[in-house]
DNA sequence: GACCCTGTTGTTAGCGCTATCGGCAGCGCT
DNA sequence: AGCGCTGCCGATAGCGCTAACAACAGGGTC
């Protein structure tokens, strides 16, 4: 509009650009209030102790007086942290991977890192969609279910340069930290406690075609185990892309008891198959673990409770988030890391249904 | 620009600042690579159409080849849109809330939103500090659990200005949008089912005391139901602080036989408790519904597979998540919203277990 | 030819915050 | 007085992206 002579030049007229200004108050805003600069207000939010104690107290006055609410968004792009960190899993509603996020995210909680939950619906070609939006983020670190991935998956790991956690597995090769256990070992050691109880013609029920790794490694463990120990081939019965739930449990258990009527024990790769079938026998008046024998994985709170109790292999879920949570803050602090994978084990938990 | 002599004047030598430069491949990266500015490869990456198919063949060849990751931390500063929803449950692992989150998480992934969750584990006032640091995150939309807010939520909800549904509850005053159903409606309803089967002496167990206050309306719908139908006084137990598992069922079991002993039918707040509670029944030889009737809340998978089958009132969580999205995606859009609270009901489930 | 479209691309100026450096006062020491 | 140090605070320049506008070509209309 109006061209100023400054300076004997014309300056060309500064146009006013418009925008949808966020309404929310600003670190500036809170400076004017507090009559100081914008960067010792970003310092009190930060480091308090970094301010002299007067100055900090107008500050903080002016902060809770204006209802300041940072803006990460504008943190993490000035300072190149995010203080986010993402975690993927197949699924939350199965609550195995739930108290392994739990714990993770609480120990992480406490160190001021907020987390992404993402899940994969146990379809690894999801995986990577999943993972390339959540890097978008920019997270100081990742947790990972399974230490199975795709090579555009493991790809978008090494660009992004991030630490990694994989968990609730076991792998020769990480590609960073690794908090997990076998899974193939823990099949093997349920193989070897149903034959110490006499069984000899063991089924093995589970989901074990359709991406999710981990009861594959069970499925794997399994046929080993019986191959060594009974020297019989394995009988198994796969649940397709059906969900993980009670109802595909007792699907499991007539399709064991068609394809291996002989069966004199049946295990599944979870606990939620295992106690739909539990429920069906004791329903059907099969006689458990007279007749039949039935074991899970996991460990669920619901195994101990069912009538007959359900023998297990108990996995330290929780533990795997808080370890996970540990390795992590040191490497994110670039600490060194002595034992950057760790085995948690398992164990088999005996009881009425075998 | 450059430092040069303008209108007679010398300005200052810039000098050159460092910085920890992000080691990822950026917008201007891509542009290089293809040849157009940085504007045209924004816009191939969020409106591809928008730009000539000469160019954009160019753009997205360069782009898979640099493998770019877009950083929305950028991205929401200069837009004012995070993409990013969050939600605010009691917690991750009661599988009810992993649903709602589920459905509303899936619903909103398919437009392009991401889904932060935060637990308040039970602690109203753990909400505050939840929802504080979550609105630093500015998202576009966001789901709580409850309906019951302390005065600083309100206030915090207030100031940021972002569309909000309730859910799992009812309420006349709701913040902005609502999803939910009556707890006190549904709890009454248990009551009348089982006075229809001739139980008189009703006794309400659960968690109402300690934070929430969903079992505390249910407790309430309880009350008014066993005053009106039945002209007795209430019976309760309360599990206190403990936390919502079958253990605590059990407990609470123990509880009601002990307080109550003429009890002749047990509702609980959940079907976790009533899980506990019917599985203990079967272990001791106690006859439900014979002699016993036990109820739950949730309608959980579990609840149909247990034997006896458990009476519970079934509430669609997922459903409340799917329309929980569409009202939030509408609101979000700037849309009006023609029905903005929705009552999505209750069913009682009447099953063997009274 | 003047005019107005439409479609496509580039230019500029931030979004709100933090890294980095500079400045200045106050202190202790030589 | 001179020096270095520490503690505190402010100014400046971005972080990587997008909104808003500018620019321009090509086409049609009158």
């Amino acid at each position: 509009m109006t061209a100023d002579i400054v300076s004997g030049v014309t300056q060309p007229p500064p146009r006013p650009r418009k925008r949808s200004a966020t309404r929310s108050v600003t670190l500036s805003d809170v400076a004017a209030a507090s009559g100081v600069s914008a960067q010792t207000v970003s310092r009190v939010v930060r480091d308090p102790l970094s301010v002299s104690d007067e100055t900090r107290a107008r500050v903080q006055a002016a902060l809770t007086a204006t209802g300041y609410v940072p803006n990460l968004a504008a943190s993490n792009l000035a300072s190149n942290r995010s203080r986010t960190v993402a975690a993927l899993v197949p699924q939350i509603n199965a609550s195995v991977f739930a108290d392994t996020v739990h714990a993770f995210s609480t120990a992480l909680a406490a160190h001021g890192y907020q987390i992404f939950v993402g899940t994969t619906d146990y379809r690894p070609e999801h995986e990577e969609e999943v993972l390339r939006s959540f890097l978008g983020r920019r997270p100081d670190g990742l947790l990972m279910v399974g230490t199975r991935h795709t090579p555009g998956t493991l790809t978008l790991l090494g660009a992004a340069g991030v630490p990694v956690v994989e968990t609730w597995g076991w792998s020769e090769d990480p590609v960073d930290l690794l908090v997990g256990f076998s899974n193939a070992a823990a099949a093997a050691a349920m193989v070897g406690h149903l034959v110490e109880r006499g069984r000899r013609r063991i089924t093995f029920a589970g989901r074990h075609t359709s991406g999710d790794p981990r009861a594959a490694e069970r499925l794997d463990g399994y046929t080993r185990a019986v191959r060594d120990l009974l020297g019989s081939e394995p009988r198994t019965v796969d649940a397709g892309p059906e969900p993980v739930t009670m109802d595909t449990g007792v699907a499991l258990l007539d399709l064991a008891l068609e394809r291996h009527p002989d069966s004199d024990a049946v295990m599944f790769s979870s606990d939620v198959f295992a106690a739909g079938a539990l429920q069906a026998c004791v329903r059907r008046g099969i006689d458990v673990p007279g007749t039949l024998a039935l074991a899970g994985f996991g460990d669920f709170e619901l195994a101990r409770h069912l009538v007959p109790a359900l023998t297990t292999v108990a996995v330290p879920s929780a533990r795997i988030g808080e370890l996970s949570a540990e390795l992590l803050l040191m490497r994110m602090r670039g600490a060194p890391v002595d034992v950057p994978h760790r085995d948690v084990g398992y164990r088999v938990v005996a009881r009425e249904s075998t």
